[in-house]
DNA sequence: GAGGGGAGCGCG
DNA sequence: AAAGCGCGCTCCCCTC
């Protein structure tokens, strides 16, 4: 796809190629399935959430994998919106803001990400004006997106030569950002040096609260091997923490729906992300009951913010 | 017909 | 030698 995207400037073909393969994925993956899976007791699709499958503590879903369902291109958005509440229902979606970012200024204690997220600052437009020196307001569009894919990319241990991938520029200009971004934001740096030694010594990093995740391939003889198991060092204590974070709230916000609310339930967790069922004339209390759960689930020397909507189909309550 | 493995791609 | 983390599903090719 990254190669056909390349090409599109130079012919139609290739764009054609990507938007059929487009079609095929959506229709044989959802629109074709999803719909042969629906229980007959009950209407409804029931996935099954694994919670002893992955590295970092997150869930996984299958049966189907209600953690993938498109959102993130138009035709992908018709699809979403065939999931919907019934009559008198409504669902309600929440999700935190930046939640990773946000556990590795907390880590890290870098004051100016600190500081970013305190004063309740768009992030990345504000790691733009960082490191750029300006002022937030006269950071372009391009700047933002490059300080996006910037904090993005730091996260998962990535380097000039992915991040030039990503932003279309040379390798030089991407260590030149990568450069600026460490010079503003040093303890960053700090924090990655010292996963990666961490995991080099001991073979596993940790959550905020001390859950071990042991990284395969620290002690790999192949060169690639081990710098792949760094990457894996440096996102999972982020990754991890956000998992406890958002079973830390479910557990919560379970307890006090079925004190306050029984007629409400979760009904998907997608990483970030609750989605609950609750009768209209309840959507208001337990937009307010999730928010509130959500936001207190750790406290952290960051806020935690959960934005929360909702509305008769799942694309609608993200609105 | 079952199952493995890789490519490709949907999500966070 | 590879270059960005974590998943699951479909399609295709292959073997048994």
């Amino acid at each position: 796809a990254d190669v056909l995207e390349l090409l599109a400037d130079q012919d139609v073909l290739p764009g054609l190629v990507l938007e059929y393969r487009q079609c095929r994925k959506l229709l044989s993956t959802y629109v074709d399935k999803l719909p042969k899976m629906l229980r007959p007791a009950t209407g409804r699709l029931h996935t099954s959430f694994q919670q002893a499958v992955t590295a970092t503590g997150r869930l996984s879903s299958t049966d189907p994998n209600l953690q993938n369902i498109p959102i993130r291109t138009a035709a992908g958005r018709r699809i979403r919106k065939a999931f919907s509440a019934p009559p008198g229902r409504l669902l309600v979606a929440a999700d935190y803001s930046q939640i990773e970012l946000r556990i590795m200024a907390h880590i890290s204690e870098d004051p100016g990400l600190l500081g970013a997220f305190e004063a309740q600052r768009d992030i990345h437009r504000a790691t733009a004006a960082d490191v750029l020196g300006i002022d937030a307001d006269e950071v372009s569009d391009d700047q933002r997106r490059a300080a996006k894919a910037i904090n993005f990319g730091l996260m998962y241990g990535m380097g000039a030569f992915g991040l030039a991938r990503s932003l279309k520029s040379t390798r030089s200009e991407a260590q030149a950002h990568i450069d600026r971004y460490f010079e503003r934001y040093p303890k960053v740096r700090d924090y990655m040096e010292e996963t990666r030694a961490q995991a080099r010594a001991q073979g596993y990093v940790e959550t905020v609260w001390g859950r071990r995740l042991h990284i395969a391939g620290v002690q790999s003889k192949s060169p690639a091997a081990v710098q792949a198991a760094m990457r894996a060092a440096i996102n999972a204590p982020m990754q991890g923490t956000a998992s406890d974070i958002i079973k830390r709230a479910m557990v919560e916000l379970h307890a006090w729906l079925r004190e306050h609310c029984p007629n409400c339930a979760i009904v998907l967790q997608v990483h970030d992300e609750l989605v609950l069922e609750a009768p209209q004339d309840q959507a208001e209390l337990v937009i307010e009951a999730v928010r509130t759960r959500m936001e207190a689930a750790a406290e952290l020397r960051v806020p935690l913010v959960a934005e929360v909507g909702c509305g008769g189909d799942w694309n609608a309550a993200r609105g």
